[in-house]
DNA sequence: GACAATGGCGCC
DNA sequence: AGGGCGCCATTGTC
């Protein structure tokens, strides 16, 4: 059963209960926002699919309220996935003018404010946003599931739009719960790392004092370490020659200087991307709350916005730390592309190499390849599109070994280098290039063109082909990871703490096992210690379920590595 | 002063 | 001739 739910211009929300296809089977109703509640609260029972706009504005005020539910369609995420894939190509709604539903639900991010996000998240006052009606969201349904009937794989499509639509529901519940965060511990690592705390603008101590010595060592009191010219002229002053100051360059070279720079690198890095500023912009009571963008990535990855949380250095991670009586379970989906591409491909070699092992280790008892290292920068190789170095020189081992896993990836790119698109396991395809890629191809043609305006599409070609190599590969991926994060939420919801379990931090989720971070192949559940290993077996057991829904029986592990810890870089 | 581009680097 | 991101400081431009 469908409920369709919506807000209006004048703050009610609306509930009109939809049958299989879209239509109504009763009339709307108008409801207070109490009201409302009471309305999901009820309805739960039966286990709707709730359907409305956007996840990310309507389901915070449910959970700022106490509320959850188990299962919705967001019709902004599907629609961009129906109006895109090559399944439903010709379907209504990929062959109607663009509407709102393409980019006029994209709301602008409000004041980066991270202790206001959790109760605001808010609807525009004026209502212009919301001016669209009920029947608009419900006539955008009935287009959807249309389109979806219509294809020729139908369950591929269903499959990802239930996957993408929980996913909205689990980023909305881990931004609301937060990761657990300790400042003291936080503030601790700065301090032994770069010196006490000092005002905003100067440098703390271990900074000032490494500044010093490079500015020693060029021989130049005035460099500032910070500014990319300065140095790099002030390095070729020294006899240095160099055309950036990226540290694996500066790692190659000898020279005095060279021992301090990296080491300023790194700490300058710390202090500006997680020092000080950042803990107190983003810690709040205890925890920290990125805006996780499901679908914000093109090839269907997640993106995150605020506080840089899919870029959390591990120097950091020693203070995410579990609540008193509680765990983390971190668990890391293992060589999750090449286990992807092996399936895709039904590659049946390169998924035994994987089987309950090692994939890298299975490429090398295999006679591959020598080591583990280099079958790893082989099959990075094939699945980004190198063409030099050791992993060009590998390529061809692989290609021997794993003759169908590679013609996928390589079919992937030529279609790209021709301009056409690629569609993932579950059905979600890649965009096509822009007017300038096109006009430069075009160029090439022209009776004129010359051996630049040739090289020129040449390459840009080849970029655009190595985009889609890998855009079939990582898509899928990350559609794997929807389905394990769905199916690790959907039994975690059936756990309840045991008599005598301390109370967490977070409300709505205090005595229950809940989601805290993902981060591409990798999931952190924060659970009472009493659950801790019905969370490990829930958690495994998601990782065999979600490789069955992408892959039916084709016999591929999905291995994780599951590590329970009290902070996070106790794991790995 | 606001904004955009760039280099650089963190994560997968 | 290596895919996808976000964020920061510096620098360039209006």
């Amino acid at each position: 059963m469908y409920l369709l739910a919506g807000r209006t211009g004048n703050g009610e929300f609306l509930v009109v209960p939809l049958d299989s296809t879209g239509l109504e089977i009763a009339p709307a109703r108008r409801l207070s926002f109490a009201e409302f509640l009471g309305e999901v609260i009820a309805a739960e029972e039966g286990s709707p699919r709730w359907v409305w706009e956007d996840t990310s504005r309507l389901y915070p005020l449910l959970l700022a309220a106490g509320v959850r539910v188990q299962r919705g369609h967001d019709l902004r995420l599907c629609h961009a996935i129906l109006r895109q894939s090559s399944l439903t190509a010709t379907s209504d709604l990929a062959t109607a003018a663009p509407s709102r539903w393409d980019n006029g639900l994209v709301v602008l991010p409000e004041e980066p404010s991270p202790g206001s996000t959790l109760f605001d998240l808010g609807f525009a006052e004026d209502g212009t946003a919301e001016a669209s009606s009920d029947s608009d969201a419900q006539a955008e349904f009935r287009l959807q599931l249309a389109a979806v009937a219509a294809c020729a794989e139908p369950g591929r499509l269903r499959l990802l739009l239930a996957a993408e639509s929980a996913g909205a529901l689990i980023a909305a519940e881990m931004q609301f719960a937060g990761l657990p965060w300790r400042t003291e511990v936080h503030d601790r690592l700065l301090t032994r790392e770069l010196g006490p705390r000092v005002a905003p603008g100067l440098r703390p101590e271990k900074l000032e004092s490494l500044a010093r010595r490079i500015r020693t060592e060029l021989g130049d009191p005035q460099v500032n370490p910070d500014s990319q010219q300065d140095l790099l002229r002030a390095l070729q002053r020294v006899g240095l020659s160099m055309s950036s100051t990226r540290a694996w360059e500066l790692q190659k070279l000898e020279h005095p200087v060279i021992a301090p720079l990296l080491e300023y690198k790194k700490l300058a890095r710390l202090l500006s991307a997680n020092g000080w500023f950042w803990m107190d912009t983003w810690i709040v009571n205890g925890r920290f709350h990125p805006e996780y963008l499901p679908g914000g990535v093109v090839t269907g990855r997640w993106a995150t916005r605020g506080g840089g949380a899919l870029q959390l250095p591990k120097q950091v991670r020693g203070a995410v730390i579990a609540d008193d009586g509680w765990k983390l379970v971190v668990a890391d989906a293992a060589q999750l592309e090449p286990r992807i591409l092996a399936a895709l491909s039904a590659d049946t070699a390169m998924a035994t190499a994987g089987r309950g092992t090692d994939l890298y280790a299975g490429i090398v008892a295999s006679g591959v390849v020598e080591t583990r290292d280099h079958a790893k920068v082989a099959m990075l190789g094939a699945m980004y599109g190198a063409t030099t170095g050791e992993s060009g020189r590998l390529l061809p081992r692989l290609a021997r070994a794993y003759p169908r896993a590679l013609a996928l990836t390589e079919t992937a790119a030529r279609a790209g280098e021709r301009g056409e698109t690629v569609t993932t396991r579950l059905g979600r395809s890649s965009p096509r290039p822009g007017e300038s890629w096109l006009a430069t191809q075009a160029q090439a043609y022209h009776p004129g063109a010359t051996d630049a305006d040739e090289g020129r599409a040449r390459s840009q070609a080849r970029d655009w082909g190595r985009f889609t190599r890998n855009f079939i590969v990582q898509g899928s991926a990350a559609e794997w990871a929807l389905c394990w994060m769905a199916e690790i939420r959907r039994e975690l919801r059936l756990l309840r703490a045991p008599e005598g379990t301390v109370p967490g931090a977070s409300p709505v989720f205090s005595d229950a096992p809940h989601l805290v971070f993902f981060l591409h192949d990798e999931v952190i559940v924060h659970t009472p210690t009493g659950l801790v290993e019905e969370v490990e077996r829930i958690v495994t057991r998601a990782a065999a379920t979600a490789g069955r829904h992408l892959f039916g029986d084709f016999p591929v592990d999905f291995l994780l590595t599951v590590a329970t810890v009290d902070s996070y870089d106790q794991a790995k």
